[in-house]
DNA sequence: GAACCATGGTTGATGTGTCAACTCGTTGAT
DNA sequence: ATCAACGAGTTGACACATCAACCATGGTTC
């Protein structure tokens, strides 16, 4: 333990990882399954919403995104296919939408799997996630609205 | 400590620090000096090497871009001024680059120091480095000449 | 009711990242 | 010497993200 800790080393390696990882993990996505780390954000929790459908407040909240850069994914998404709008602002998932995620989702945990979950032992992954928690909870704390 | 760590509660959080951890720092870093996080990268990286200048290989490396993105950026920033191509694709920082990545590394230091370095114990910082050095090794064991 | 304003959502312009296809120079085998 | 193969770099097309400006709606205040 040194009193003075270098946070520039801690970042520099943390940064190396979130590229590192990120891109790994998106490219085998988009290469198996066609889908993005978008794509498949919105499928993941509309899915695993009841009903397969909530209100884009409830997207952009639950995945801290800019309101345009959901209206926009959205709208590609219902092009190809993979939502529907319905009055109200009620995203629903549609059986497309389903079968696409339901193959994405072995792909990206064996991923997630591979490159993280099987590197780190239970003590790192709790450490890490409350790391997490704490960086999250610093950054919530000012503007609890996000206001975007 | 369990047998059967939960892997996907630790990728949740962790995904929820870097979506809202980096998204606030690029928009600090963006509002109060104009440049990106790509930008900053590479001015940071040019400032720090020896003559202010490096071959666009050894960029490629260091911040393990793809070698299309790199040239698209390099060619933005050529046109801003902020850097200038040598023969032999040696990539120069150029004065109004070192004004600008001087200010702008005040404003990101801060940054990573309020939203990461003060919230986090000498030991997490030390664990997250641990934690990243190995995911990183992971990743790079296989395909050591990232063949993008 | 009328003016006001806050909020959710959309749109268009622009900057950014990715993929595939291409050029060009070097290397190595025959 | 020629040809093939490889790697570095570029380009163009497209998907994605961000910002500002815009529309609609539902209060609130007078």
């Amino acid at each position: 333990m040194t009193t003075t800790p270098d946070v520039s080393a801690a970042w520099q390696a943390y940064q190396r990882m979130r590229v590192l990882l990120n891109g790994q993990i998106n490219r085998e996505l988009g290469r198996s399954t066609g889908l993005s780390e978008a794509d498949y954000d919105i499928l993941f929790f509309l899915e695993q919403s009841q009903d397969s459908s909530v209100r884009s407040i409830a997207l952009r909240c639950g995945l801290a995104w800019e309101k345009s850069r959901l209206s926009h994914q959205l709208r590609r998404m219902e092009q190809r296919g993979l939502i529907e709008k319905a009055p109200g602002a009620v995203i629903h998932l549609t059986d497309k939408g389903r079968e696409q995620i339901a193959a994405a989702r072995d792909c990206h945990e064996a991923a997630v799997r591979r490159y993280f979950g099987d590197v780190l032992s239970a003590e790192q992954l709790a450490a890490l996630a409350t790391i997490s928690d704490q960086v999250v909870a610093r950054l919530t704390q000012d503007s609890p609205h996000h206001a975007h």
